[in-house]
DNA sequence: TTGTAAGCGTTATCAA
DNA sequence: TTGATAACGCTTACAA
């Protein structure tokens, strides 16, 4: 229960002032090496650390991000948000990260808290398209950097991942192995992700005559209605040969319903995800799957946001990065081909 | 780039002054309605938003409370953090999350920052047992409460769950189905719940005379060792006709070594996990593992800091939960018996 | 090289 | 019921 030490409590050790303490610890204007030496160690005695609020009031940096996503139990958002963290450390910047449960209103709060003198900067991922919400981050004083935002334009920079390219490679490459009857496990409702790579399947089974709306299932994302769309697929008269699903846990959702019917993967049918997360190149087989270059796009959503808080223009940057099929164990050729 | 709103604005606005404003958005002290009204009009049409760096400073309460945790990536501690943010809600509190990477300077570097005047609480998950880190910890005038902390006393309010007796309940489950080899695969060295889950298991089966160090496998909580560690148990002369994995990630990577030997699960071979991740009851077979009752400990954490925030004294306080076995679908009788 | 003074936005105290 | 004043801890002119 010590009371906090403050600036005036290193400075009366060290027998100067209070500014001349500021200026040693944050290195800014001349300070005798003497003076230097006694004011850190003074400084190092006490445990003295600056009061983060009232250097953020005095206009200062306070160094860290606040980060707001929807949520952090997907291993999507757990990996951006790691990602983004790391590149902060390495910027010298500590990043905090919110969550919103996808509720718009606790979204608008933490922007608001965050934007209001806590954080030197945010980055919001998939932030809720909401104009009048977007309004509002248009209008910040504190640097915003938005990590895929699709849907309404506005002039913050925005670093997106595109799925259709991925989705689209993905179906062309099982198509391409000579699958004729590919199903697919589509992502929730109301996701534009999971719109896009809906959108590139239809295209990609459109463009060689092999779309057939029996094949494709509703879903969710979760593993557990992947494992129940894997069933009526392969209940299905026809049934696919192999199945295209929205996330890596729905694919593995997938794989259970096939293993559990005694068919094998890749040989019986073949399996891809969306997502890379961790465990897709942990499982055996290691999963086929999509991803999006989550690094780069939080390296380049914090070098945005540095540049940003260094005085750089960075409004009305688009970073599109492109996503990527990545290729493993468990797609092959069908069966009877 | 509008300036932020600043309460001087508000009181313009209202044609009243900056106390007034205060006293109204507070609710603290006795305003007319008609006055209360008039600020509340023009708070809401600037879209004010008091400065939490400011109110912080002024002493006042900013309603962040900082959780610091290892990492996000595992799904324990995103898990942990989703229900404490869940918790924070329901008591009108925000929840940023900080990581350390598992760097005990960066966990230094995060608490100052954070209880030195940005957060009113810290919830501190795993904190690194060093004697001097945790003394720093108990001076502090923020209340800090921590989740899971083994090792040096302090008299820090700590809420942990115990991993022996669920260990030990999950061993004892696949001996009382008859199994008499089980074989073990660890979790991360140094880790103290990877140590006790050894413990238990070691206990378990030394206590009906089934201990063989054979059977014990290193391993590091990922799903790759969890293949690897599996097969070099379904190697052995004589393997065993049951695992226990030390993290359902483990186990997950286990079954998958099971049915690459085209084995089956529970049938040939009984799999039992540790964390009750989402996934383990969303596969299938859904894996029957050993749970900790994170929500109960999050709601707990909250519940210790906010009274701590109130005045009450909860210096001192440890709650223990107990781990708890879920059988699902991995487990059964030996083939043999 | 060092220090004085002012002010960031807010709220608690006290007086009107 | 309302408002003037001071203070929270820090940093940035500006002066010495």
């Amino acid at each position: 229960m010590t009371a906090p030490v403050t600036i005036a409590d290193v400075a009366r050790l060290a027998g100067v002032s209070t500014v001349t303490v500021s200026k040693t610890l944050n290195n800014t204007g001349r300070i005798s090496d003497e003076t230097r030496a006694r004011v850190i160690q003074a400084a190092r005695d006490l445990g003295y650390v600056a009061n983060p609020a009232a250097r953020r009031l005095r206009g200062a940096r306070t160094n860290l991000v606040g980060m707001v996503v929807p949520e952090l139990v997907s291993p999507y958002f757990a990996e951006v948000a790691r990602a983004a963290a790391e590149a902060a450390s390495s910027a010298g910047l500590d990043l905090g990260v919110f969550t919103t449960s996808r509720d718009p209103a606790r979204e608008r709060e933490r922007v608001a808290a965050l934007s209001g003198g806590l954080a030197d900067g945010l980055i919001l991922v998939v932030p809720t398209d909401d104009p009048q919400h977007l309004d509002v981050l248009q209008r910040s004083r504190t640097p915003i950097v938005l990590i895929s935002h699709f849907g309404t334009p506005t002039d913050l920079p925005n670093v997106r991942a595109d799925s259709y390219h991925g989705a689209h490679a993905a179906t062309t490459h099982l198509l391409d192995l000579g699958h004729r009857r590919v199903g697919f496990i589509a992502g929730a409702d109301g996701s534009s992700q999971a719109h896009e790579r809906l959108r590139a399947y239809r295209d990609a089974t459109g463009e060689r005559g092999l779309l057939d709306p029996d094949l494709i299932r509703p879903g969710n994302f979760t593993q557990r209605r992947g494992f129940e769309a894997a069933r009526e697929l392969l209940d299905l008269p026809d049934p696919p040969t192999a199945i295209f699903a929205a996330s890596d846990a729905t694919a593995f959702g997938a794989m259970d319903a096939v293993k559990d019917r005694g068919l094998r993967v890749p040989q019986d049918i073949s399996v891809v995800g969306f997502d890379d997360i961790a465990a897709a190149s942990q499982s055996h087989p290691a999963l086929t799957t999509v991803r999006h270059p989550i690094h780069d796009m939080s390296d380049s959503a914090l070098r945005l946001l540095s540049g940003a808080l260094a005085g750089e223009a960075v409004r009305g940057t688009v970073l599109d990065y492109p996503s990527e099929l990545v290729v493993r164990e468990t797609t092959a050729p069908p069966r009877s081909s």
